[in-house]
DNA sequence: GCAAATAATGCCGTTTTATGCATTTTTTAT
DNA sequence: ATAAAAAATGCATAAAACGGCATTATTTGC
């Protein structure tokens, strides 16, 4: 078999199943891996497949390009981001919540990150499934169209099964008589078994929703760890939280 | 022979084989591989066929299994895919797998269409999310980074205790005798589930995949429903599936 | 028809390419 | 942590490509 033909057929199997295995490859051409290996690496360079070890991957069904919506207060929750980043330490079980600071904590993860994740933010798990060590558990449930994120029975009950080591929240309103609020019945219900099933819990907001208040409580101020914003954690604004007991980086 | 008639003779190989080595044509007409070194070179020059090391290859089968084939198959999952979106009518409740047919078929939704869908592919469920009117159901467990799906027991679990209305699957080999045949065990365990639980199971698949085996059995033909290819339901490469009992679309 | 010019072909030494094998290094899974 | 699998590396070999050159056909001009 010629060198081309060859590879033609390469590109053919991993366009038509997606993948290939190098000895799969080997045995069935009946050429060594070695051989195969050099193919796959030729054509890993002009583009027409993804090399990985053991074998190749098409491209089009790992560049999966969903269009990264814009974020709102960009840089700020991007500096709470990495504040957050910070928190995490390989092998760590984490649960995360939705909404766009979380998606931006997503984002900010570095990449060799070895660590599990648990959501039930669609938005989120396609941003944990772009990192290679980090094993993703998805909460399923009915999936809520505004918040992109499964909320229900099912939901509440696969959470409580769990002892994350960390709970990363983002959250609507945080105010030091009435601890945090928000507005969606149902989201208020997920954050609460979320947080009681934890053993640390960390509250990620921007700045602009301290001292805000929301129709539907959350819980006290007690039950929380931890408090990241974009401003320094010595900053006056945040001194009452310090004193509630509240870590505040 | 004479030079001009070598020449047709050699494009004419080319044609009917698609490839031509070039120790075999010299010893077939008995001049020296020089001779057919140069006769190739001319012809590749005048865009009659394609020179590579040890021979040559017709053009048709370059540019057809190279980068038309992606599109070619592209255009085949979106026949496929509007013949599946078809069967689907408001108010039903659909449960669907992983794989590039499955998204395409996600992406040939009418975009009003009013129905319940239950999947644990990540890139399936983000389409659905797009369609204002679908309701999705999460199917939650660990997520699978080559599949894009949930894996395990409790997705298993969460299947057997629905009944929907179809069943939609991509399938990667089927085979009159031995039926509907993958490579992942895991895959195969969620397939089976998904089948048993289901009303309708159609299955979806490029011909290409037709009358191939891989190692692992799904289920017997006598499971299936439907079949949908991008070919006409009369093409004859059908007729053992629809003697099977299966309806052919 | 014949000689000169041109083209085609085969040969040969050198260079390049393709491939497999052995060994070391890296990655992965248990 | 450790063992197995796969990748990278270097090397050897064989096949193929290349370019020049000699020989043989073929064409062309007269």
């Amino acid at each position: 078999m010629l060198k081309r033909e060859r590879q033609e057929y390469i590109v053919h199997q991993v366009n038509l199943h997606n993948k290939v295995l190098s000895n799969a490859l080997s045995t069935e051409i009946d050429v060594s891996e070695d051989t195969i290996r050099r193919d796959l690496q030729e054509l890993n360079e002009k583009g027409k497949l993804i090399k990985v070890h053991g074998g190749a991957l098409s491209h089009s069904f790992n560049s999966s390009s969903y269009p990264s919506q814009k974020i709102y207060a960009q840089n700020n929750k991007r500096v709470i981001a990495e504040k957050a980043a910070n928190l995490i330490k390989d092998g760590m079980f984490i649960l995360t919540g939705g909404g766009t600071t979380i998606i931006a904590l997503a984002r900010a993860l570095p990449i060799n990150l070895t660590a599990t994740f648990i959501s039930g933010s669609i938005p989120a798990i396609v941003e944990y499934m772009h990192h290679p060590n980090i094993e993703v558990i998805v909460i399923g449930d009915k999936l809520s169209k505004n918040s992109k994120i499964t909320l229900g029975a099912d939901a509440l009950a696969r959470i409580k099964t769990l002892k994350p080591d960390l709970c990363f929240l983002g959250i609507n309103a945080i105010d030091v008589q009435h601890g945090i609020t928000d507005s969606d019945w149902d989201v208020v219900q997920l954050k609460q078994t979320m947080i009681e099933s934890s053993q640390k819990v960390i509250c990620l907001t921007i700045s602009e929703k301290i001292n805000t208040l929301q129709p539907v409580k959350v819980c006290d101020l007690t039950k929380i760890d931890i408090l990241i914003t974009e401003l320094p954690g010595n900053h006056p604004m945040l001194q009452p939280y310090i004193d509630a007991g509240i870590t505040v980086i």
